[in-house]
This record gives structure tokens, C-alpha cells and sequence, in this order.
DNA sequence: ACAAAAGTGTTGTGCGTACACCCATGC
DNA sequence: GCATGGGTGTACGCACAACACTTTTGT
């Protein structure tokens, strides 16, 4: 055991990427820093891990923290451990990336925290290398929404199969053929239809669906190809 | 500033899972844990992350203590940060992943690491959370090798093309159609035929081929499809 | 009546999959 | 001459990709 005690040891932190989807697009929960090295400047939700919690709690606690949230969707990203990554110290950062449902009921706790949707379209420069944790969630859930249902994690209990094509777009970042993209979603048995419209985004309405959770959970473990 | 070292510093270490490959299939590098907690079992090769070097450098001197190689595929693959993974202390472990060409030249160096290549077949029950780490890595490697040549790291220079499935067959665990497995692999323009054969493992012999670097390093960036 | 978004089927094509026989050589 | 592993070609089916018109209804 004394062989532990001669170590070095290390600020450990977590920055957590936090997604939402609106009729807007796709959107990043960043916040302006509140201390210093970099006060005020753009950043990404973060904090320092205790000796009393394991890293995914860390993460569960911050993102708790930021948005008032028990249940949201939180994976681990990549482990940030360059020396000078954060010019206020040696930190090591564990990134993880948060999957939430945007909606009204939490959004002065964002505001408290000084928080704020930011379209993925139009990120404003960030502290330390969040930029580089970025770049790296969003090819994660480019990769991730072909193989598992991820997208429903940011829609709406109830949602319309336009809405969740426009979700997928937003992440692939390229157009999608309607008729192809509802046959293929369709024929999954993933999304339960509801005898319910939409009339908020045209005259006709589109049919409300939403997901079959043994279904939904199903594919979360299986995976699908979803090659659209 | 002040406000950073108010906060819990963890001990931070690296543990690697090292890959090989040869005639009797896909291998493991284990070593006998040579320190107490469990000493004398077996476990991944690991070592604590140092104040004045980056994880990654970590990795690098880890694996080249062990193997005495400095050119290794290595990456990072997950962070394991429960709080008693460990029984001897609270330590953050961020599992790396290394593809090596096993030979001769560094046999002396492993024995001297009591290091020893197991089949992934067949490991013996591991220390902590390693046989966690294992499956994890043995899952990326798994995906990884449909997108990505990285089984060409475990081979040697010369190969020929019955040996490169024969790693596929070991990395997925299941068999291959060989006129299926020459025709996919030879039509990507990645292998050079050489005028040499391999007379080792039968009469008619096989051609050795070796990977074009331009071609592999496109397919390093760019990804492929390998639906074997 | 017209604008605006929802909804619906078919066809071609490329890719993965399955499958059986000849070749070269050492013994 | 025979045993052993190396090497080769084809036919089928499926899933992705491309594509245009009708429906509903609010204004």
C-alpha cells in the first residue's frame, strides 16, 4: 500500500456536453464562466470530481446541478489529460455528454447558472480545449444515433415523425428523404401512433407518436443500422 | 485560482491491454502483479499518471516499459472511476489499448515483466475491474476493425492473405468465406501482392502481401466498410 | 382557390452472402 | 498419387437510394 502514497495526484473534473433539440435545431447548453483563469468567457458545465463519489456521479451531480435534472441520458466521452490543457492548473477532465428534453419547466434554473442554448451551427469560441470535447460528442452521436435510438432522448414525450426527421438531420447535418426515412423508422415497431395531431407546424397536422419503451429498450442494448 | 485547490486530488493510473496476434490466435499480454493488493495475480500492465506528463505519455511509457517498443498503436479506450475498484485506495484508471506485432526481438524484456501472452480464449480471472476492461476493449476492437485496418497492426510486415482472416476469425469470433474475404479485402487496393510466397503452413504456399502505407493511411482517416 | 406541410409506392442497383471445384506442391 | 491448404467465379436476394403526386385544412 505505501507504494500508493509515494504517487502524484491529480485535480480530476468533469465537463459535461449537454444536447437539446428544438424546432430550432440542434443546441448546446453553454455557459459563461464564472470564475477565473477565463471569467466570462463561453465554456462548458464542469467540476472537479470529490474523493467520495465515483466519475459518473461526478457527472450525474453536475449535470444535476446545471439543469435541475434527476433523469437524463449521460455517457462517458474521453478523457481530456494534456498537461497544459488548462492553463489554471494540471487538471484532468473526463468528458461526458448529456442527451436532454428542452422544456419550459427548467429553464430559469439555466438561467441562474448563467447557462444558455446555443445552436451546434454557431458555437462561439470556448475556454481550454471544449472546443476539441465538441467536436468529439458531436462525431460520437453521429456515430451513435445510426445504431441506437438516442434520438429520442431529445424529443418530446410526444412527437411527430417530421419532428424526429428534422432531429436527424440536425445531427447528420445533410438533408433526408422523407418517404425513406418514415419507411425505415416505421418498420422498426419502435414508435407507438397516437390518435392525436399536431397542428402547430401545418393545416393537414401530422400524427403524434411516441416510443415503445420495451421496444425502445431493446434496441438501446441490440443496436439497429440505420443507414439513412 | 485559489478556488482550484480547495478541491480533492485522486490518484490517476493507466492501465493498458495489450493485443497481439499470431498462429494460435488473438492474445492478451498479462503480467503476475509483482505488489500487494493481489500480489501474484494476474492483471493488465498498468502504472500511475505522473504531475509533469500528459495521460497519453503515460500510455506511451507504460506500454514501452513493458515492451520495450516505442512504435505502438495505442488508444485511449474508457475511464474506470468507481470509488473502491480499487481495495488498496481510491484510483481513477483510464484503460488504454495497444496493438503490437508480437516477435522475438522483445520476448526477453516480457519475461523479465513476468509477462506472458494468453489467448483471449482463455483469461484467468483478473484483478479489480480488468476483465471489465478486457471486454471492453475486446468489444472496440470488434468495431473498430469493420471501419478502421487497425488489424494490420498485429500482423507482421509480410503477411499473407490467409493469415489476415484468420486475425478477422479471431478479432470476431466467428468464420469467414475466404472467396468472400480475398474479394472485399483485395478490391479496397490497400494490400501490394509481393513476389514471395509462404511456404510455412503449406505445400502450394501463399503469397505474401504487405499494406500500401498511402492506402492504409487514407483508410486510418477515412474509415471503410467491412460487412465480413 | 391556394398555400403549406403531411403522407404515400415503386423501381433499379449495388453489395453482401452462399456455395464447389481446381491448383500447386511436399511427402 | 494423395493429402493439404491456396486460390478462383457466379447467382440470388435484400436493403438502400432515387423519385412525384395526392391529401388535408386554414386562410
Amino acid at each position: 500500500m505505501s507504494f500508493y502514497r509515494e504517487q502524484d495526484k491529480h485535480y480530476v473534473a468533469v465537463d459535461c456536453i449537454v444536447f437539446g433539440f428544438n424546432e430550432d435545431g440542434l443546441k448546446l447548453l453553454l455557459i459563461k464562466r464564472q470564475m477565473d483563469p477565463f471569467k466570462n468567457h463561453w465554456s462548458l458545465m464542469g467540476g472537479f470530481v470529490k474523493e467520495s463519489e465515483s466519475i459518473d456521479d461526478a457527472a450525474k451531480r453536475i449535470t444535476l446541478s446545471l439543469t435541475g435534472l434527476e433523469q437524463v441520458y449521460l455517457e462517458q466521452l474521453y478523457t481530456f489529460g494534456d498537461i497544459n490543457r488548462d492553463p489554471g492548473g494540471r487538471i484532468i477532465s473526463v468528458a461526458y455528454y448529456a442527451l436532454i428534453k428542452i422544456n419550459d419547466s427548467f429553464q430559469e434554473i439555466l438561467e441562474n447558472n448563467g447557462a444558455h442554448w446555443i445552436s451546434v451551427n454557431n458555437i462561439p469560441p470556448l475556454i481550454f480545449d471544449h472546443e476539441q470535447m465538441v467536436d468529439t460528442a458531436l462525431n460520437k452521436i453521429r456515430k451513435r444515433c445510426r445504431t441506437q435510438p438516442i434520438g429520442f432522448e431529445l424529443l418530446p414525450e410526444k412527437f411527430t415523425i417530421p419532428q424526429l426527421q428534422l432531429l436527424y438531420e440536425a445531427i447528420l447535418m445533410h438533408p433526408l428523404d422523407k418517404r425513406n426515412f418514415r419507411k425505415k423508422i416505421l418498420e422498426m415497431n419502435l414508435l407507438d401512433k397516437l390518435n392525436e395531431k399536431d397542428r402547430s407546424s401545418s393545416k393537414k397536422g401530422a400524427f403524434y407518436y411516441r416510443f415503445n419503451p420495451e421496444k425502445y429498450k431493446d434496441f438501446t442494448l441490440q443496436g439497429f443500422s440505420f443507414e439513412v
